[in-house]
DNA sequence: CCTTGACATAGAGTTAACTCTATATTGTAT
DNA sequence: ATACAATATAGAGTTAACTCTATGTCAAGG
């Protein structure tokens, strides 16, 4: 199966702009047919869906560009992209972390604004 | 306990610049002493934390700007600020979650790299 | 007295990540 | 054949959150 951009951006939820300057900033270059209208495809669909995950967890888009890069090196690459995943592992594992402590914080916080009040209601 | 800008930026770890933009933006705003000089205090150090938390979690300038004119208002908006609070942990509570999701296919993803690598070493 | 360093304000510049505009082509329905 | 909607490129504009620059003031040490 294959999408115009069109249908390509309601697939993903990504501005037609969106996916072209993703284009222009290497992350997903998608097949051109005669007509040099860009034609993506179900793979691109499925790294597209990756590409949101690594920005989703905080992965600035030139870093994501690296891993694009490398991933259309081939096969003699895969070392270096799983490096590169484990490494920001480490990083998502830090930011659930430091969440939770925030959450717990927060909880705090909202207890105490709670006791304040009722205790003015008395 | 008193500090200036200088020592308040130290032991905040937010640059001197950041500060007296976060004051423009209303969010903290220090006394001043006879010759016009910023003077943070405990107090202000308690709040900062509180402002790097929120940020920290998400939200934009604009809305803890809403908040730290809430609290500048006094008592009488105590239950608006709770409100806040509760409606933003549930952001947090969902930010989490799908941070999570996303540790979960990142794990995935490493493994397959694994499998793939190991098994053309054979 | 004079220099120096920290502080003051106002406003310009930067960076990331889009988002939009202008203009030109092209495939499809009438 | 013609109108029109979707697409193409190049480049400008936007927004958030800083970050820096220019210029001026002032208190304290040499």
């Amino acid at each position: 199966m294959k999408y115009s951009i069109g249908e390509f951006s309601k697939l993903t939820h990504l501005g037609i702009h969106t996916l072209r300057y993703y284009e222009d900033e290497k992350l997903i270059i998608p097949e051109r047919n005669n007509a040099n209208r860009r034609c993506y495809c179900e793979k691109d669909f499925a790294w597209i869906a990756f590409i949101k995950r690594l920005k989703d967890t905080g992965m600035p888009i030139k870093e994501i560009r690296h891993y694009a890069q490398l991933r259309a090196e081939g096969n003699s690459t895969q070392n270096e992209r799983m490096e590169i995943l484990i490494q920001h592992r480490q990083v998502l594992k830090k930011q659930i972390r430091q969440l939770k402590e925030h959450q717990a914080k927060l909880d705090e916080k909202i207890k105490f604004y709670q006791e304040e009040i009722t205790s003015q209601n008395q």
